[in-house]
DNA sequence: GTATGACCTCAAGTCAACTCGAGGTCAAGA
DNA sequence: TCTTGACCTCGAGTTGACTTGAGGTCATAC
């Protein structure tokens, strides 16, 4: 064997950005495999490595651990249609995401005193729910 | 005084798509002014829908109540700093959305089985960091 | 030989942002 | 008259994603 080279939780920690604790729960919330255990102490696969940096990278985009679980984990094949699922929200996101910069941005030059005194930020008030979404509770 | 009508919670929540109780809870934290009463019920300065669907629009963005808060109600001027801030915050982040979609749909056609197994996903991985941020513990 | 650091378990705490439930008031309509 | 609906208060519960704390085990460094 190639010295499959079993990495203890520090390690697994420091490459990814994680801290301990949050490795220890993402075993115990089964988002990463159950380490081996070598005189009680967790010795993880390299990969796992790659996955906690996945879910983190994923977690800053804005994926919930539940969609990243599904996304990582589907064996039948239906993790095409979450990421069909979540490029569409994410396209929709980021044309919110680009609504509200260009709007942050106008009121920034338009020179009134507060964004609340804003003319401009109206137009971000405004409902621009045209696709389906939301049930008016 | 061309009647200044003021609104019922009722109203304020129906037109923004809040709840009632949400409405109350944005009263009791302060992200909106406490209204006035009439009879022990609340009424509403019309202004207030503007701002709490103000609050909606930007949360969906990802702004929390306390950057929301610092925007709309900075008298001071130095909401500019926060909302030069969180344009490049929001900039940075469109930049992450726009990797992990692009991610996601080479992931789509690449035919994979698993995202897990992916070559792919290990782009996501690696570390993108080169502006300033965590510190490599 | 003791102290430090990395690790362990298990339970409980935290934080944001709500949400719910119990118990009550009040006005308008059938 | 009775009931429905909209509103009220106050306190507690919820969810997601961790974090912290108490108390303990080892192995290595000084």
């Amino acid at each position: 064997m190639t010295s499959t080279e079993l990495l203890p939780i520090g390690s697994v920690a420091a490459s990814t950005g994680a801290s301990v604790s949050t490795v220890r729960y993402y075993e115990e919330i089964g988002m990463i495999s159950v380490a081996s255990r070598v005189g009680g102490k967790r010795r993880f696969h390299p990969e796992t490595v790659g996955r906690v940096s996945f879910i983190r990278r994923a977690k800053e985009v804005g994926f919930s651990l539940g969609e990243i679980r599904s996304i990582l984990d589907d064996e039948a094949g239906g993790w095409l249609g979450v990421v069909e699922d979540k490029i569409d929200e994410l396209d929709r996101r980021r044309g919110r995401l680009e609504l509200m910069i260009a709007m942050l941005k106008e009121m920034r030059d338009c020179g009134c005193e507060a964004v609340a005194s804003c003319p401009r930020s109206d137009d971000f008030a405004l409902e621009p729910e045209s696709s389906s979404s939301v049930a008016t509770p």
